[in-house]
DNA sequence: ATCCATTACGAAGTTCGTAACTATT
DNA sequence: AATAGTTACGAACTTCGTAATGGAT
């Protein structure tokens, strides 16, 4: 997976056509609709609806928005991400599901006064999935 | 960014050496050598330590793993959250730090009570930063 | 002696732009 | 008439494997 590909199809999402992405971007609207192409080709459904002039996002493609924007931003920060010295990234927490209801909270409060600034992910789960 | 790089990376910081990297992904050594060449030269910066006979992530990469590990997850789970119906995805919290002490916690168990099995990432940061 | 890493090089595949074409507003 | 999208094609770039080289245990 490109990420090249993604930010195209981001900013076809947002500006509604390949051709002002393509402007954006600096690349000819050709080359953008073959990265959706490609993109389409790589994740084996639909992404754009090809209505007459506009191009508009499918269903799917919608669904799939925020986490190519996730992982864009994570990819294009990757090399600053690595260059800070100290804490940094994120605290991964995987939590059997019935935890959280008492034992969690506090837990949480805890990690929360000696490493405040981390953003923190919450995975529940089962033991096998964990 | 192409996450097959990464991939590679994470085999070879796994496993300790670039041809068990590459026994494991049915490349060759080559390959996975010329695929760390590629992605140091896109981060700008070693990311492994040609100690001899082994090769060592640097301290850069070891800061980086994490996140590749992230990324590469979630760049192959893309297609399925795009085919799933209904909730799907992170519910991500925005949190001003002071909140931590007693508002979230509550909150928390709710979100958890009504949306379980949904990753939860929670953002500590000040209003600017939100 | 065996195994690991790297380099050089050529083949296969990918990505881009140009140009031509069709369709929409 | 102007602008959007697509297709075909060729050039430039990437990525991979093979083969050869140099080091390490």
């Amino acid at each position: 997976m490109e990420t090249r590909l993604l930010e195209s199809l981001l900013h076809v999402a947002q500006h509604g056509s390949i051709a002002a992405a393509a402007r954006r971007q600096g690349l000819t609207p050709a080359a953008v609709g073959q990265r959706i192409q490609a993109l389409e080709n790589e994740l084996g459904f639909q992404l754009l609806e090809r209505v007459g002039h506009t191009s508009r996002p499918t269903e799917a493609c919608i669904r799939l928005l925020p986490h190519a924007r996730e992982l864009v931003t994570l990819a294009n920060h990757l090399a600053e991400k690595a260059d800070m010295d100290g804490m940094s990234g994120f605290i991964r927490v995987g939590v059997i599901s019935t935890l959280f209801q008492d034992l969690i909270p506090p837990v949480l409060r805890r990690i929360h006064a000696e490493l405040s600034g981390l953003p923190l992910h919450l995975i529940p789960g089962t033991s096998m999935d964990l």
